[in-house]
DNA sequence: AATTAAATTAATAATCATTATTATTATTAG
DNA sequence: CTAATAATAATAATGATTATTAATTTAATT
């Protein structure tokens, strides 16, 4: 199966990357809908997919079960705000760990760090 | 709504918090099912929503996309296998953060930190 | 202990994110 | 250009989770 080129993939994947604001598979579907309006949901979800099986892109579970995508793939962690379920980065230094205790588990191939909480915007709007 | 004693919540709180295992609601549901055949998943389903709500437990995002569930609220972090979609207990000492970037993003309640990789189990399997 | 009120449940239907199917279209190879 | 095959659009199907509702259980009150 040797990939082939598709202008679909490329702007999905266009998309993903341009953007800091973590996207749901439904949100990237409507923000290119509106240049491409013959584009399928199911789509962008196999694209996504794809690019998350080929290391291109990773999931972030985000509040009520959605996953969301980050193709930015630099060490950076997440901030989850479980009232707007926006995800906003963290920008610490990668951590390092125990690798012995991790050892004894298993081949770790990456990690992800989420903080819960209420962002600041929710938290002025609950005023 | 004043809360009453219930047994099916008794029985699913005291399984949840006597496994180390991180079960998803379908596990929960079919392990006490077998004492007590009248159970309902959409018990087992409202009511870890309610653990979790009342921060009794928390919801681990495994593999395949289906959440597992941990009574464990002390500090420790998890490993998830994305084969065998197990999730293991990380014995870490809880991991101090910069404080003064996160409150520039909200506030935080709680976080969780996820090695995503394969376990040595499967990996033994893959040979 | 019986009565009432309210919370909880069982059973099941509904929802919603995600995935599979299939006929059609686009891309690449020959 | 034609054949082969990957990708898509449209839609149906799946599967985890949530909502509904009538019946049951619990707790308070008489």
């Amino acid at each position: 199966m040797k990939e082939k080129y598709s202008a679909r993939r490329e702007q999905i994947y266009q998309y993903l990357a341009g953007t800091k604001n973590h996207p749901e598979a439904e949100q990237i579907y409507l923000a290119l809908k509106s240049e491409n309006p013959s584009l399928s949901l199911a789509t962008v979800y196999r694209n996504l997919s794809k690019f998350v099986a080929e290391g291109k892109a990773v999931e972030i579970p985000g509040a009520n079960h959605v996953i969301h995508f980050d193709a930015n793939l630099e060490d950076h962690y997440h901030f989850s705000c479980q009232q707007c379920g926006r995800i906003y980065d963290v920008d610490f230094p990668a951590i390092a760990f125990n690798a012995k205790e991790l050892e004894k588990i298993g081949q770790v191939q990456r990690h992800e760090l989420v903080f819960y909480g209420i962002c600041n915007q929710c938290k002025n709007k609950n005023l």
